[in-house]
DNA sequence: AATGGCCCCAACCGCCGTTTC
DNA sequence: AGAAACGGCGGTTGGGGCCAT
């Protein structure tokens, strides 16, 4: 008789031998086309429960540890603008993911909310607040610094721009929804919101035309920036 | 020491959008 | 163009560990 492939798959906990066999053929396969992997692995797993036990547990950029404060609050944060969007709110806590932060927020920090005054603690008037908004600053010139190096400036511009317009066009329509009930936005999200009405469809077009290598006039809408030798300094502002 | 209740989190499930053939 | 495969997401579950009694 044959049985169902499924009936072959090993479900639960997995083992030691088991992470480092998938360990071993990720390195090598890369983090893609998850079926095939599992199969050529010889792994008794499905190709998603591998990619399950990769992106939550095994990945090496994962962060270890307890939350800290910050990222407790900026979860708090952006849960108030998106709600449960955590695929949306792990991409802007690097090294955490989606499952993390959906337990977190279901084991501690729902209570927490119900428990406490929210608005307190997501007051962006308060030091914390700017706290976050400065390390938040320092994240995505760390990112634009490193994007440009890797893939030049053209793909950087491209990708930012979608980065950034797909969340926080996102953000603008749910701010006037949790304004209403007295959650304030944070001056990180009004300035991207009124800088993407600005600028609108333009952003960083239209470089080349008087450029040089050093010297590059970026347009953002009615906006110039003139004479930048480095994409962060565009990302700097943003905020400044 | 035994046990029951609670908490935490890894893993699973089902759905849906995207990609591939 | 359409079907199948794949990948991503949010919700749910179940088992292990901890703690109070």
């Amino acid at each position: 008789m044959d049985c169902k492939k499924e009936d072959a798959l090993r479900r639960g906990p997995w083992l030691e031998e088991e992470d480092e066999r998938l360990v071993k053929f990720v390195t090598l396969l890369g983090e893609r086309r998850w079926d095939s992997l599992a199969r050529v692995s010889g792994l008794k797993r499905s190709g998603k429960s591998c990619r399950l036990r990769w992106m939550n547990y095994l990945n090496p950029s994962l962060k270890c540890g307890p939350m800290s404060q910050e990222e407790e609050i900026i979860i708090f944060q952006l849960h108030a603008l998106w709600g449960n969007k955590w695929s949306n709110i792990a991409r802007r806590l690097p090294g955490r993911t989606d499952n993390q932060i959906k337990n977190y927020w279901r084991t501690h920090l729902r209570k927490k909310m119900e428990a406490q005054n929210y608005d307190k603690i997501i007051d962006w008037r308060g030091n914390k607040g700017e706290e976050l908004l400065h390390k938040h600053k320092e994240t995505e010139i760390m990112w634009t610094r490193t994007k440009t190096r890797e893939h030049g400036f053209d793909e950087t511009v491209k990708e930012y721009k979608q980065k950034n317009m797909e969340s926080d066009k996102e953000t603008n329509g749910v701010i006037c929804e949790t304004e209403r009930f007295g959650v304030m936005n944070s001056p990180y999200e009004n300035r991207i919101i009124d800088w993407i009405s600005k600028s609108d469809a333009n952003i960083f077009e239209d470089h080349s035309s008087s450029s040089t290598d050093n010297n590059i006039n970026i347009n953002v809408g009615s906006w110039w920036f003139q004479e930048i030798m480095d994409f962060e300094e565009v990302s700097c502002s943003l905020w400044s």
